[in-house]
DNA sequence: CTGAAAGCGCTTACAG
DNA sequence: CTGAAAGCGCTTACAG
């Protein structure tokens, strides 16, 4: 089955010259004459000669790949943050080694082991959302230059490329509040969650600025912010003594929740109780009404990303500077949200 | 930055024992004294041993890595293959190196070089619907193992790992017979297409079956089916003189665009035209009505291409047999043909 | 039960 | 301008 495969060691017998010279003319090095290169150039054209990354890795300590540890692949998110990877990884000559935690904080440790194992160059990551211990992250940084983009931690000394959430929410409950809202309720998760947090400090800062009171009542929190979670917690916002006149949720997918059971009670969206998703997901559009939602660029987080990596990969004296890196977002009104007034 | 790392000459320093038996001690080779192999495993966890896969896969001729070249990373049905692929692979060991075409075949045909050039053990490949040369994907398999999964040639002698496009189109074009529909449009892709033929194929045998004529002008094909094709066909389709009163669409975003243009022009659904879609996409659930649609589990496809991948990794005699899997698909059945008869 | 040595395919400092 | 040689970290056939 396998070919033979064509070495530097059978292209230098074949032309009577040594190896060092056909290693060097295909790496252009300048000593080699240009004859020779040339004529070590056809011969592995012919050939198909295609070197071993492995043997040049192992010998020149790079590997040339990328490792990129996320939550979750099926989130459409992410996979617009990994298409944008992958692009421009291909661009600069790197190749993408692909590891999902499915939020498993042990499997998260695993897989950042083996990618160090691997002899990844460096190491982009989405931290699980029950990430708390943070060693086995420092101990990788300690190894390789390592990235952390969307699901970050402040407790990580390395570059971080993330969107800046609370202004998005700032912007988001201000249009809500434009519009005439004033009951704005909010589905988001857990404390500990970083990014929600984030989006919480921008609700409550619009609040604020435009002098609303903040209604407990209208903050609920849950630890997997999902479809079913939108409904189930819109429920009891709508049962309530003084129902919220809008929805504000930090995912889309609960956010849909919301709208499937607010049409559920017959409620009229926006003019009784207006919605915001966040994160323009496909299914934001097909939604009836068409949700208004905060568009993150996902291919900007992974443009942004790979490339810091790569520079801290080439450059490895000048990154000491562990930037946070925020990308701008856009509020995108539709349906949900559009009142004339 | 980077730290001292751990290997094996460095620990037969340290025990005062050569490197051999470093290397057997750890691989537990049965000649090594209990003794010793404990003492040199206690040691390599002690300065957190790491073996450097490159040098091992260099000189063993095997890297772990499995390379996986799909057309677009953003389809959930894709994702959803991919998912199971790193599952899979994780348990047995093996890294997932990912390429996207983006339906390019130059890119296609390179993607398929480098990754032969990382040594990879082997490939798992759904193919860009532009493919026609399949010589790059013969070069390849000449080479190593590889795997041709839901986008497929029959040009391959590989092992390929499809649905049951023509079985699940005849299922659900029966389906709406079943429901009192006659005059049944289809909109698909153009010939070169091959799941697209194979679901025009389980069209045309189910009229057949049921003596209904065919009709051409409710037979609509396109190279690039979107949303905006579904939307643009489903208009065409309904300034026909003799409207369909069913149309069953190779993929969910045109049934989800026809739905949305049958609304637009009043046409109740299912009880005038019915919709059928393809693949039980999360939109499929969104839109109103939600959409009759065939799931394909994704999964499956990308365990079962997975592990056979892995079996002819391992056992390079035996996979001489190039056979076809298909695997099973379900009809959901949903309120875009719900009509009680 | 253990070790010395060769070799996987490549690059590169050194010598000429 | 070119070559001989060492070495990257590992495994393994051979020898004892």
């Amino acid at each position: 089955m396998k070919k033979e495969v064509t070495t530097l060691k059978k292209m230098a017998q074949l032309l009577d010259i040594s190896t060092s010279t056909v290693s060097r003319a295909l790496n252009n090095h300048p000593d080699i004459s240009e004859e020779t290169t040339k004529k070590v150039k056809n011969l592995a054209k012919k050939l198909h000669y295609m070197p071993n990354i492995f043997a040049k890795g192992f010998r020149q300590h790079k590997t040339n790949i990328i490792g990129v540890i996320v939550p979750n692949i099926l989130s459409y998110f992410i996979s617009t943050i990994l298409k944008e990877i992958l692009l421009q990884a291909e661009i600069k000559g790197y190749r993408i080694i692909i590891s999902e935690t499915n939020n498993d904080v042990k499997k998260e440790k695993e897989m950042l082991h083996t990618m160090l194992q691997f002899g990844v160059d460096g190491i982009l990551m989405s931290l699980s959302k029950n990430t708390v211990d943070v060693d086995p992250i420092l101990y990788a940084l300690n190894q390789k230059p390592l990235i952390l983009f969307d699901k970050v931690s402040a407790k990580v000394p390395c570059t971080q490329i993330i969107i800046n959430g609370e202004e998005a929410a700032f912007n988001a409950v201000e249009h809500l509040i434009n519009i005439g809202k004033k009951r704005i309720a909010i589905l988001k998760e857990f404390e500990q969650s970083y990014n929600s947090e984030k989006i919480f400090q921008g609700y409550l800062r619009a609040l604020k600025t435009n002098n609303i009171a903040i209604d407990e009542k209208l903050i609920l929190s849950t630890h997997d912010i999902s479809l079913k979670k939108g409904r189930r917690l819109t429920s009891q916002l709508i049962s309530l003594q003084e129902k919220p006149d809008a929805i504000f949720s930090i995912t889309d997918t609960a956010a849909i929740g919301a709208i499937q059971t607010l049409h559920k009670f017959n409620i009229k969206i926006p003019e009784e109780i207006a919605v915001v998703g966040f994160s323009n997901s496909l299914n934001s559009t097909i939604i009836q009404p068409k949700l208004t939602t905060v568009d993150q660029p996902g291919n900007r987080i992974g443009e942004i990303a790979v490339n810091y990596l790569i520079k801290e990969i080439e450059n490895p004296k000048e990154y000491l500077a562990s930037k946070t890196i925020e990308i701008k977002t856009n509020l995108i009104i539709r349906e949900s949200t559009l009142i004339s007034i």
